[in-house]
DNA sequence: GTCTAACCGAGACGGTACGTCGTGTCTTATT
DNA sequence: AATAAGACACGACGTACCGTCTCGGTTAGAC
């Protein structure tokens, strides 16, 4: 509420509040996302509710999308948290099941799905876009990268296999199934996905 | 697939719908997707362009994406076409293979994206959406799953795998990278796909 | 109210048109007229409350508008029925007062207005508005000049004046008010109405 | 009549609407008007001929048919203009009838019976009605009322009547017949009108 | 007793217009 | 110099009725 932020004297000639508007667009557009859907994250209806005017959303992001992405963001609420590491295991490969038995359960969800969608329909080249990409599906693919790392080096797995693609064969298949919904997605399918993708990669 | 109208002949009172006039929505309707775009597709334009008044077009399609993926599929633009055929080879390994690679190159276009955002987008209550996401990922899910029963029957590969996962684990990933774009998506990662995948299917 | 010409029989051919559906639409539209107003009269609201065909309406009335005042004449919903009689008196001079003042309290109603307003707004070459704007302004002016003749007769006013132009005096300036809207219509206005008229403005 | 803004400049934020648009909206309302008619003054016809967009219109009145009424008094397309002041007479009273046989002149039209019936029709509690029926009726009232005080003090009329009511006696019955088209509207019966209300019903 | 013409209900048709929403740009007064 | 406020041109939305036109199915007078 207060205008200085204290340890900060913007220095500037004029008054950038701009990151007081910044925050308040984001906050907006968050509840908006929350309450209604991403479908009414608009522009107009994140200025009217923060209080802000069109022109300074438009100054900092370049349309509704980037603005909703930038929200959930900057809420943090993509990001898994570190759940998995509760049920860190001796052996990776059921942390690795456990975890992605938990990233499925996020996503299939409504909200879940949204998200995704989000990151399947935004534009590639921005670089908001990849940002968020990289907070939507990096976090699982650097905790399995690591969980198959440990494994190759315990021997529980073999080590030649490209370990892109094999992060793609565990999370591929979800995402497929989320998105284009022709089979439930559910934990059954997750675990008989997983025991089929090691069959692959462990030891004959 | 089969549309079983015999048992019930539906005794519809009042006129009859205007075929001419389906027909010339969707034959507007695919034009302005091939020349504009997907975005382009709007139910204004389509009934402008079509002659054809705009609750006309309402009467019949629920909004303008249910429309353009009509008029997708009245154009039999999304189905593969028979060219998997023509490379049939006694191993139905290498058919498979040569299969999803050619599935992978329509796909990988800005046009065959689209097509998949527009399954992913949709609104999976709709029986419309159902016969599209069918003909869109349909196809080659029946291609492959005859070719995986060849392999079988063949002794190619082993028996005891759940045949939709298999499916999943071949086609997941494909549209994983399509649709969300972190890493690209071209012949080379296909066909270590498959060779990863088919390491957990063979036998041991 | 017949509907045979005598001198013309008809000779029709064909079934012949179906007096339940006519009575239907009258009453539907009379109904939807009370409940929602005259712009709610709408030919496809009639036709699905009455459970009849809109070219069946359409048969029988040239558009919503003269099926609105065919339904109003239909269920003498205009007349004024005969409570002047009531009050008749002796004195022609009071009695067209009270038959006045009781026709103004009739139409300086929402609905009243209305009523005005159809008529004012009706193709007056339609034989139909003919009829429905003699049902609205004939009775009273009948009413009026058999009381201004008596009046005359018994010598209480002189003969010498134009009686259709008399009877606009009396009539025009409570429509005016009525439909203009300018100043407010009641009791008061009305009765000074007509004492200005009797009197006149020059010197006696 | 007047606008007070003086003691309130309404200190408006935000871009103040364009004049520019208004104007436009106007001359295309009013150019459509005389082209088309009344019934054709639709928002859409005017967005679109005066090149601004819908919802501009809607920013600036509730309607078409405000709309329209604002088009005919931006172009002064209502008023008398002073024709009558220069057949300005000794005689008040021959003036008096001069102004209203050149009233009655004007409305006699179809345009005219249109403007009457925009005021019968219009919703009274708009200020934009109120202001558009000022200028129907209000000049001619005002003109009126004038020379009747004129013949009042120059002994001409005894003093005792009710100004409104002798306007509304004036008036009422031209626009009774204007609207209700019971009986022709043309220029004898406006002097007959205008004789009888002099001299009234009533021995002298 | 058919024939058959005009009716019936139902409802789709091409249209026009509605009034609303959201876009991304702009203009003005304020700070 | 950036802001909030909000108007702007544009385009599309989905709905309501219009008045017309099939449909399949009565219905009653004419043959």
């Amino acid at each position: 509420m207060s205008k200085e932020d204290s340890p900060e004297p913007p220095r500037k000639a004029g008054r950038p509040r701009s990151e007081k508007a910044r925050a308040a667009a984001l906050a907006a557009a968050y509840a908006i996302l929350k309450e209604k859907g991403f479908a009414r994250v608009t522009v107009e209806a994140v200025a009217s509710r923060a209080g802000i005017g069109k022109p300074t959303i438009y100054r900092h992001w370049a349309n509704a999308r980037e603005l909703a992405m930038a929200a959930l963001m900057a809420h943090g609420a993509i990001q898994p948290g570190k759940a998995a590491q509760d049920t860190a295991d001796d052996d990776p490969i059921i942390a690795l099941e456990d975890q992605l038995v938990a990233m499925t359960a996020r996503f299939a969800t409504p909200a879940g799905r949204q998200v995704a969608l989000m990151v399947a329909a935004a534009d590639s080249s921005s670089e908001l876009t990849k940002s968020f990409r990289n907070q939507v599906i990096g976090q699982s693919r650097e905790t399995a990268r690591a969980l198959l790392t440990r494994a190759v080096e315990t021997g529980r797995l073999r080590a030649d296999f490209d370990m892109e693609i094999a992060l793609d064969l565990l999370h591929g298949p979800i995402f497929y199934r989320l998105l284009v919904g022709h089979l439930p997605l559910d934990e059954g399918f997750c675990r008989k996905l997983i025991s089929a993708c090691l069959r692959g990669l462990e030891f004959g």
